[in-house]
RNA sequence: GGACCCGUAGCUCAGUUGGUUAGAGCGCUUCCUUGACAUGGAAGAGGUCACAAGUUCGAGUCUUGUCGGGUCCACCA
């Protein structure tokens, strides 16, 4: 066996494991019929990411699930990867074209994907690689990127399957419009932050009187110069004669009617509403309703255009600037008022959108929403916990057409083409040589790539090989469980559950596990603009992947709110195992040491803190096992802390530890060590692996180790409740030196007395009661003994004297005990009132009453027994 | 404007269908370098469970309202 040092090195070993597990396949799944799949989602990261606490918070607790699946005895397959994050990535790679004072146009599509490309292969793999540093137990050898080329082939068979189904369609409408990123997005792209702006009030001059004018009222006044009307509420009285009449619109002079519109609401500004169709949704829908043209006034990138007039080529926002002003010297600017809205900002770039008209490709969504409902509805799909369904739900009723066609070049590009010569489209699987229609070979290929997400939404079958390879798909298909945060319940979580009933016809997994975010001590996000991130490689390296893991599961509640030395309670619960281990191995001597050792041990004959700890542990199993099913990780964490440290370690071993010299302890403990270690595993893997080595049970690692099952025959509820009462004397005995400021070396007498049986009890139990209160003369009687001078008090049912003559105070010990009697008095009285009322005997169950009854018995023996020792002090 | 979440010890949080004297970790106080571990051990202090009303034999837990903090969604320009 190796040395173990006294202090886990964490450094050496996770790496060491790391390595181990991938050289050696260890987590690689196979499509085994004699088990069953347990497969898991996660969300891919973007090719772009560095490693942030939400990753490790995420995929600390997938792996805690897979692992627990897989030592269960299911062929559990995480399937890792990237994904290609098409606006993201572009920009990462423009930004370092612009180092070069370049633009993607001035070197072309095609040197621009070689860019990419190349990024791609170079820092592509960094976040896999700081996956694996945490200890993901993920199916290396599967590992995905989203733009592989059967991934790819996924993508299009897709498409072009909706396509024919009539559920993609092109169309002329109002999208929102990054112009930073120069590309369309869809309306989860957009997120909408509240923003203290203005309300413009403008006149607008009538036609058939100049003097006279209609005020409206604007947020966005550069896009009055694309207005083509002026709407009103029909049945607001203020302007019934107006309706029909002719404006001229300021600046540019242009001629537009007042519309009537139920749309309008009266009360908001003057009730006058511009209508700009090219640039904003409702008058796009307006403009359709009342055919009114529309007039597009900006560029792609954000300036005036030559719809514009003078302002032509001014950007969006001075635009604005310089058109309020112009309007003032006019004299049509009548106010501004402070107006705060929502206004959409680029989730990739934070730009302020544009609600901008442009032809784009769309996916229908009701279609598909009808039956990803339902499976949530039904139970099919649920979410944990339960209250997102109704998040998703509320999206789902209220879905919209999603925009998929993006302007960017990293990405699945559309499967479409145009002839050049009878404008025939094609849409097809294979790239077209000739136009079905006329057979010309001038065909030209839609620009556009896809959504990113139109790829992300087929990952829980796509990965698998899907439509080709449908062995993996049919064995891993559906997968159980999802993990993610709630941001991309719209963007993912939604989508892939539509393509998975459309495509697969299931639902891709049965369990949507809703974690929170990782913010800072002051509930902040974590982000690096903020500069309050923590690293989780920085925590690696100073406190280790298990206390990383371990640390940020057992904080998790809701959201996680964490500073840096709340990872000391994972280093040192690590450290804790080690140690632990260490004692228990220097000690052991026998060699053949079979696995799962406890079914052969005869726990009959075994002494109480044995029979105690194996009951403990196989409770601590249960919950874990329990609480695991029910993605209650913490809970999990917390039975499992509780067992080792605080049972296992802080009484146990401590009471075994002058007897392991004998073999039956040695084989007792070593059993329980063992079990517990395969117990700890999914949660702190990597000390659990290396300790399991120096255990020397198997050849095998501990990852492909069964789980422990919890045995009902070694629960123990007799030895539970005794050693319970051996604790709680010590603890007494305990506290009562302490009071009296008795050094820790120095022994005291003791004299117990109580029940025969009790006394029995503790007989067995004496040298470990004398090793753990220090006790150097301790006696049993059955009498109350005459002690003046004693420090004395009552556990259970039993009375402990520990003279001190000397030392004691008697009167402040009198007080102290009379203070505890009025303490249990008060309590006895609540309760025997509560059982003198008749409403409580009558309506609670027979069980709460008998609870209460007992606990009066308790309650009244002890008085007694404090009665007895106080008259005994005089 | 809708929807949701949170308010429990100095701090961060558990507390599963209402039923012991409300728990843990950190921090704090006192003591302990006894060969597994000072990243440790022992003992202890600390809470009218935000507030108010209600339902109930019984409320940290259920209902309603108030106050405070947070999140998501939303095309009133």
């Amino acid at each position: 066996m190796a040395e173990m040092s006294t202090r886990f090195n964490f450094t050496d070993v996770e790496e060491k494991w790391c390595r181990f597990w991938e050289d050696n396949h260890i987590f690689h799944a196979r499509t085994d019929p004699e088990k069953t799949a347990y497969s898991v989602v996660i969300p891919p990261p973007n090719v772009t990411g560095i490693l942030h606490m939400g990753h490790a918070l995420n995929n600390t607790l997938q792996d805690i699930i897979i692992r627990h699946k897989r030592m269960g005895g299911h062929e559990a397959c995480w399937m890792p990867g990237t994904d290609h994050a098409g606006i993201a990535t572009q920009n990462v790679v423009e930004k370092q074209l612009a180092k070069e004072k370049k633009t993607r146009h001035d070197i072309g599509r095609e040197a621009l994907l070689e860019r990419l490309w190349a990024w791609k292969k170079q820092y592509g793999d960094t976040i896999i690689n700081q996956l694996k540093k945490l200890g993901s137990s993920c199916d290396w050898d599967r590992t995905r990127f989203t733009m592989d080329e059967d991934y790819s082939q996924a993508v299009r068979h897709v498409f072009v399957s909706l396509y024919e189904k009539g559920l993609i369609y092109q169309g002329q409408y109002i999208i929102n419009w990054c112009p930073r990123c120069q590309t369309a997005l869809s309306d989860e792209e957009a997120e909408h932050q509240e923003h203290q702006g203005a309300l413009y009030y403008i006149h607008y001059p009538l036609k058939k009187d100049r003097s006279k004018y209609l005020t409206v009222a604007t947020t966005r006044p550069e896009t009055m110069l694309g207005d083509t009307a002026v709407a009103v509420n029909p049945k607001d009285p203020r302007y019934q004669d107006l309706i029909g009449e002719t404006l001229i619109l300021p600046i540019v002079d242009r001629e537009i009617p007042i519309i009537a519109d139920d749309f309008v609401s009266p009360e908001f500004g003057t009730g006058a509403v511009k209508v700009t169709p090219a640039h904003d949704p409702n008058d796009f829908a307006m403009g359709q309703r009342h055919n009114l043209p529309s007039v597009n006034v900006m560029h792609p990138d954000g300036r005036m255009n030559e719809n514009a007039g003078e302002f032509a080529g001014t950007d969006r926002f001075e635009a604005r600037e310089a058109i309020v002003e112009f309007l003032n010297e006019l004299k049509a600017l009548e106010k501004i008022e402070k107006h705060s809205h929502a206004v959409g900002h680029c989730y990739r770039c934070h730009t302020v959108v544009e609600p901008y008209l442009s032809k784009q490709w769309f996916v229908k969504m009701k279609p598909l929403a009808a039956p990803a409902l339902k499976v949530v509805q039904d139970g099919t799909v649920r979410f944990y916990p339960e209250r997102w369904s109704k998040v998703y739900t509320a999206w789902l009723e209220n879905i919209r057409d999603w925009c998929i066609s993006r302007q960017i070049w990293w990405g699945h590009r559309i499967p479409v083409w145009y002839c050049q010569e009878c404008g025939e489209v094609i849409v097809a699987l294979e790239d077209p040589f000739r136009c079905p229609k006329c057979s010309s070979t001038l065909l030209k290929q839609d620009e556009d790539v896809l959504d990113t997400w139109f790829s992300s939404w087929l990952w829980p079958f796509a990965t698998f090989g899907w439509p080709q390879n449908n062995e993996d798909t049919r064995y891993f298909y559906p997968t159980q469980s999802l993990f993610t945060a709630s941001e991309i319940i719209f963007f993912w979580v939604a989508r892939m559950i539509m393509a998975g009933i459309e495509f697969m016809g299931d639902v891709p997994f049965h369990n949507v596990l809703i974690h929170g975010t990782v913010r800072d001590a002051q509930g902040r996000k974590m982000s690096k603009s903020l500069g309050n991130a923590i690293d989780p490689l920085e925590i690696i390296q100073e406190y280790g992947a298990d206390a990383l893991r371990f640390s940020l599961i057992i904080n998790s509640g809701q959201d996680i709110y964490i500073s840096k030395d709340k990872f000391e309670i994972g280093r040192n619960f690590a450290n804790k195992i080690w140690n632990a281990s260490r004692l228990v191995l220097m000690n052991v001597r026998f060699t053949d040491r079979p696995a799962s050792a406890l079914e052969n041990i005869n726990l009959a004959n075994a002494d109480l803190p044995a029979q105690w700890i194996v009951s403990r542990l196989q409770s601590t199993i249960e919950t874990v096992d329990t609480a695991l099913d029910q993605f209650r990780f913490s809970e999990a964490e917390n039975a499992i802390y509780d067992f080792f440290w605080g049972a296992f370690c802080d009484w146990y071993l401590e009471l075994v530890k002058p007897d392991l010299s004998r073999e039956d302890v040695q084989r007792i403990t070593f059993a329980v060590l063992e079990q517990s270690i395969r117990l700890m595993h999914p949660f702190i893997p990597f000390v659990t692996e290396e300790i399991w080595q120096h255990l020397g049970v198997s050849q095998e690692c501990l990852s492909r180790q069964a789980w422990p099952k919890a045995n009902k025959q070694f629960k123990n509820s007799v030895a539970e409740t005794r050693m319970r009462l051996f604790m709680e004397l010590t603890t007494a005995l305990r506290n009562t030196r302490a009071q009296w400021n008795i050094r820790p070396n120095q022994k005291i007498s003791c004299v117990i007395t109580g029940s025969q049986n009790d006394l029995d009890l503790l007989t067995t139990m004496q040298d470990k009661l004398k090793l753990m209160a220090q006790i150097e003369d301790l006696n049993f009687s059955a009498e109350t003994p005459s002690a003046k001078d004693s420090a004395s008090g009552v556990v259970g049912p039993l009375k402990f004297f520990v003279p001190l003559s000397g030392i004691i105070d008697i009167d402040q010990e009198k007080s102290r005990m009379r203070k505890e009697q009025d303490e249990l008095d008060r309590l006895c009285q609540t309760i025997t009132k509560r059982l003198s009322n008749e409403q409580f005997l009558a309506k609670a169950p027979q069980d709460v009453v008998d609870k209460e009854k007992a606990k009066v018995e308790q309650l009244t023996e002890k008085m007694n027994a404090l009665k007895t020792v106080l008259s005994n002090l005089g």
